[in-house]
RNA sequence: GUGGCUGUAGCUCAAUUGGUUAGAGCACCGGUCUGUGGCACCGGGGGUUGCGGGUUCAAUCCCCGUCAGCCACCCCA
């Protein structure tokens, strides 16, 4: 065996690269039919700027090393704080809201498993200086017209949404103290993963007050139904508030077309520490997958990387879930056509004539091949069925001294004899 | 980083429960069909059986290590 790419790293083979431009296209054709406009950032960064969001546990699954003018540095491991930098640095000169988007590839010094790689290319779609749930809903839309972008369906992939102020609020009107927050999330945020009892015992450690425990396992099925936690918590005004702050969410994204998409679920929490209000999930309805794409809100980070208070929302949807489900459901378009015309000479001594003549079509914007070498007919043609050309432009040399040329059709073996020049008028 | 499963040509798989020059199909390259392709036929290249060690008269097959892949954990881009 040869030795392959790095663990976790992929060699694009042209057959990958088409489905990996084509991935690209529908996320640029989405991200522009929003209004969002691209940028990018350096693909190596300084490390703090990662410390300073994550801590320092995350160094440890960073790609970091220390550059010759003794600089820690890292690759980005994510798009965010790089377009929290930037934003930041031009705050007063951009007009808001910020609607940005990006296509970086990011790099995660982690073991590699289906669906998760050392790199990946990721979709980030941002608006940043904009608190109204519209931006939310815009941003969620985004990501699930990508889904319809590349034919897949509500009945194929859903969108799980939540809010962070939501779970707060009913955890704590539950009896929650304020710093036991952060282990609850942990054990919500897999309770969809895990049996109810595993979550149970895991709420049990993670609160202290058995009353609160006990209403708070008695609430886990209402987890998934809007109206069944505002009917529950109808005593407590700030459930109530973020209650109606979801319907108002939900019903701006039936206003966009895609309410059939979505799902509202308060399990999802979402990993990073920086989400602060409306989070989602996007998931393959058979489960078949990870997540296919994370994002949310998260108004405090460009106060934290920047120096700046601005309210910011984004997702990423990296490209490696995404196309193994593609490939799954076919979903990726047939290769397209390469090489319009080949052409063959009838002798092998004019190899000459060919290139003036694929010159010449070349100079038409066609794209052409010819063997390389002389060859027989037989072997020319051959060539030329097997680069999957439409037609191949034939010259005998009696014909050709006299200025024509056979055009073939190869699906249907028709030949049609012509002056080169009327082929070369033909084509605009 | 921890644990489990797997590892034979580019791909899909064989190889009498260790037995001697590791095979086939597809793919690729070339040839014939006496200069018009996709068919058919013929031929060719390509494997130190992931790598290293061990047991044995003998290892693709058994044992150990290592690397890689897959899965779970961790963690989430």
């Amino acid at each position: 065996m040869s030795q392959g790419a790095l663990p976790g790293f992929r060699d694009f083979y042209p057959e990958q690269m088409a489905e990996r431009n084509y991935l690209m296209k529908v996320w640029r054709d989405v991200a522009a039919r929003y209004g969002f406009v691209e940028y990018d950032g350096p693909p190596l960064e300084p490390l703090d700027l990662y410390k300073k969001k994550s801590g320092d546990e995350i160094v440890g699954q960073l790609y970091t090393f220390t550059d010759k003018g003794d600089r820690e540095v890292a690759l980005r491991p994510e798009m965010t704080p790089t377009l929290a930098r930037m934003v930041a640095a031009k705050a007063n000169a951009l007009r808001k809201p910020v609607r940005w988007f990006s296509i970086p590839q990011l790099f995660r010094y982690e073991r590699q498993q289906k669906g998760r790689l050392r790199e990946h290319f990721q979709l980030n779609v941002d608006i940043v200086g904009e608190i109204s749930a519209a931006a939310d809903a815009e941003l969620l839309a985004v990501a699930i017209d990508v889904m319809r972008g590349v034919g897949l369906t509500a009945a194929d992939v859903r969108a799980r949404v939540s809010d962070r102020r939501l779970l707060a609020a009913v955890l704590l009107v539950s009896g929650v103290a304020e710093d036991e927050l952060a282990g609850v999330y942990g054990a919500i945020d897999k309770m969809g993963r895990e049996p109810r009892t595993v979550t149970e015992d895991k709420l049990r450690a993670a609160i202290g007050n058995p009353d609160a425990t006990a209403k708070l396992v008695s609430t886990l099925d209402s987890f998934g139904d809007l109206d069944a936690i505002g009917s529950r918590f109808a005593d407590s005004p700030d459930v109530l508030d973020q209650v109606e702050r979801m319907r108002e969410y939900l019903r701006f994204l039936a206003a966009l077309g895609v309410g059939e998409w979505v799902d509202f679920d308060l399990s999802i929490v979402r990993g990073l520490a920086y989400y602060t209000g409306k989070v989602f999930e996007l998931f393959d309805a058979s489960g078949e997958f990870r997540a296919i794409c994370g994002g949310g809100r998260y108004d405090d980070l460009l106060s934290t990387i920047g120096g700046v208070d601005m309210p910011a929302l984004g997702f990423g949807m990296g490209d490696v879930v995404l196309s193994e489900l593609l490939r799954s459901r076919r979903l990726f378009p047939p290769p397209g056509r390469g090489t319009e015309y080949w052409v063959a000479a009838e002798d092998e001594t004019m190899l000459a004539d060919v290139m003036s003549v694929a010159g010449r079509l070349r100079a038409k914007n066609r794209s052409v091949e010819y063997a390389l070498r002389s060859q027989s007919l037989s072997r020319q043609l051959k060539q030329a069925a097997g680069a999957g050309v439409e037609s191949v432009v034939m010259l005998k040399r009696d014909d050709y001294s006299r200025g024509n040329v056979t055009v073939k059709t190869l699906s249907d073996g028709a030949e049609r004899s012509m002056t080169f020049q009327s082929l070369l008028d033909s084509l605009r």
